[in-house]
RNA sequence: GCACCCGUAGCUCAGCUGGAUAGAGCGUUGGCUUGCGGAGCCAAAGGUCGUAGGUUCAAAUCCUGCCGGGUGUACCA
């Protein structure tokens, strides 16, 4: 309907003056109208003419369209159009349009023997939405999530592991249940850079430890009892991320890719492109953008590793070689912007083609308000796992996995309700909020309309005249769906989704207060709109990953 | 020093490719029994949009200075 009405405004601006423009349509304030347009104030200027005579001169034209019940002028130009509530009400149930394309989309990226905290939690939620919304609108989505399996932190890691075996004795690791398996390796890794901090010694062990780590790697060793600790502690560390994952219902990643498959093309691209990317600096191999503002970064370092620099190289590299995609997203901490976007430079002079398929997201980091009820809740730890049956002691439910539903569901929205980019902050007792603009209230919102539908036949969909008040709201407010898919992965603005669900529910909410359904003469205007608005609310909130529960 | 991000109601945030009285939620105060689930609905109070200039018919939105907070700035990721 959006694009209907903006194609007609766009004839009739080039026939009236011969000017070829591409009007945008707003929402306006209901008292105004369904659409809004300020064409007019923009073409006065480069026409000459007042405002208000050009908008009145589109304003005669569009009244003659079948569609269009009222257009008035108001304020210093605005053409506000009111549809015909049988055009209206029509335009309620229509599909959305699907698009084609490929989107690889990295994110989440857990390191591999450390333990997924708050951060990863909240990227792991906008990466897993981010990719559910290009899938709604028709996209092909590949999910990635890249970590580091070698380097320093591995080093300390495999340190303190070994340390703690008393020796290199990969059998007796059968000794650790299968449940603390996790918390061990954590504690493992704080050991290490305890020790890397503060011991001289353990310093120059852990570095040893950092190089057989990659050598094992080069020679493919599975079978050393080093080689061994190391395999089977990595793959410890993958099964707590996935049963994570899992725990929060979020698609599994289609590849999750190591450091160590990258460092080695990592290397490669960056030699190769010696002399003509990058250059040689005190035995480094770095890139210096500085004349376009960007950071000097090393890619391969002086003692001739590579760094994340390269690796990040690598990454795109082997993705590039898997998959096939028209776009790339990679999500990252704020912190990285700047960082980010010199491998996106160095990518582009590589290969222009590859480079400009890049697009970096970076996200704030989680904070906790005052954080009291949090931190004697939580203490001062940050574990991801722990956050979602911390949420579920807050809310009231009858079963278990309803309660889930709904503390999940609260969660993921206090995540996605925010604009991707600034620091969010979570405390545990608003977010688990079960009132107002919150999770919980759009899956009540469902609720009662799926209450309704199970109490009525379902209708077919009837021609209508007339629209009531709290009807036509409903019926105007439904029709902006396509439009804020498109809106959401246009801006990565999961938000706008939100907000629009949010307000969707919100005037169903009133239709409900005011509007009866079962057994009412309206029934079959009515029925119609609460189905298109189950399917709606419903579609949105799992193309946020938001569990769409029965009854609560 | 330079670069990037942020500063809107008591709190948490929308709005920022300039447009019609600056919007939500929480919190505060006061209402809603005959109708499909009150995790709901209605209403009130609450804002010099950090600050000073500039551009414009029109600025929370664009430009500049300043103040305040955060982050990054070569061998970490």
């Amino acid at each position: 309907m959006n694009e209907s009405i903006s194609r007609q405004v766009q004839q009739v601006v080039h026939r009236l003056f011969n000017v070829e423009t591409t009007p945008v349509l707003t929402r306006p304030d209901p008292q105004f109208g369904d659409f809004a347009t300020n064409i007019a104030m923009q073409l006065a200027k480069s026409l000459g003419k007042n405002p208000r005579e050009i908008a009145e001169a589109i304003a005669t034209e569009l009244r003659s369209q079948d569609a269009i019940n009222e257009v008035s002028i108001a304020g210093p130009g605005f053409i506000n159009v009111r549809l015909h509530d049988s055009a209206l009400y029509a335009s309620v149930f229509t599909e959305v349009p699907k698009k084609q394309g490929s989107l690889l989309i990295e994110y989440s990226c857990p390191n591999a023997f450390k333990s997924i905290h708050v951060g990863h939690f909240y990227q792991t939620i906008l990466g897993d939405s981010l990719a559910r919304v290009y899938e709604r609108l028709g996209w092909t989505v590949y999910r990635v999530t890249f970590g580091g399996d070698v380097g320093r932190h591995v080093g300390m890691s495999m340190w303190s592991i070994i340390n703690e075996l008393g020796g290199e004795y990969p059998d007796k690791l059968a000794e650790i249940p299968e449940d603390v398996r996790a918390t061990w390796l954590a504690e493992r890794y704080v050991m290490g850079t305890k020790a890397f901090e503060e011991d001289q010694q353990a310093k120059e062990e852990i570095t040893q430890c950092n190089k057989r780590v990659y050598e094992l790697h080069n020679e493919n060793d599975k079978t050393s009892d080093f080689a061994r600790i190391y395999w089977t502690c990595r793959q410890w560390s993958y099964d707590a991320f996935n049963q994570f994952y899992e725990s929060i219902q979020v698609k599994p990643f289609d590849r999750s890719i190591g450091e160590s498959e990258t460092f080695q093309p990592g290397l490669k691209i960056v030699r190769d492109n010696l002399g003509k990317v990058f250059t040689e600096s005190d035995g480094a191999v770095i890139l210096s953008e500085e004349k376009s503002g960007l950071h000097t970064r090393v890619f391969i370092n002086s003692g001739g590793l590579p760094t994340y620099e390269a690796k990040d190289l690598g990454v795109i590299w082997l993705e590039a070689q898997e998959f096939e995609y028209d776009k790339r997203i990679i999500m990252t901490g704020s912190e990285q912007k700047q960082y980010m976007q010199v491998v996106f430079s160095a990518q582009s002079l590589i290969d222009p083609v590859l480079g400009a398929k890049q697009e970096s997201l970076t996200n704030g980091t989680v904070k906790f308000g005052d954080g009291k009820k949090m931190s004697s809740r939580l203490g001062n730890v940050t574990r991801a796992v722990d956050v979602l049956p911390s949420a579920k002691e807050a809310i009231k439910a009858k079963s278990q996995e309803l309660q889930e539903q709904i503390a999940l569901g609260a969660i993921k929205y206090t995540f996605l309700k925010s604009s991707i980019g600034g620091d969010i902050s979570f405390d545990l007792d608003q977010s688990v909020s079960t009132e107002g603009n919150s999770g919980p209230y759009l899956q009540y919102a469902l609720v009662r309309a799926k209450s309704i539908l199970r109490k009525v036949s379902v209708a077919t969909q009837q021609s209508v005249d007339h629209l009531e008040q709290p009807e036509r709201a409903l019926a105007v407010c439904l029709t902006r769906y396509p439009e804020v898919l498109q809106q959401s992965v246009d801006g990565s603005s999961l938000h706008d989704l939100c907000a629009y669900l949010y307000e969707l529910s919100q005037i169903f909410n009133r239709f409900y207060e005011q509007c009866k359904v079962v057994d009412d003469p309206r029934a079959d205007i009515r029925i119609p709109l609460v189905v298109q608005y189950e399917q709606t609310l419903r579609d949105g909130l799992q193309t946020l990953g938001i569990p769409t529960p029965e009854e609560m």
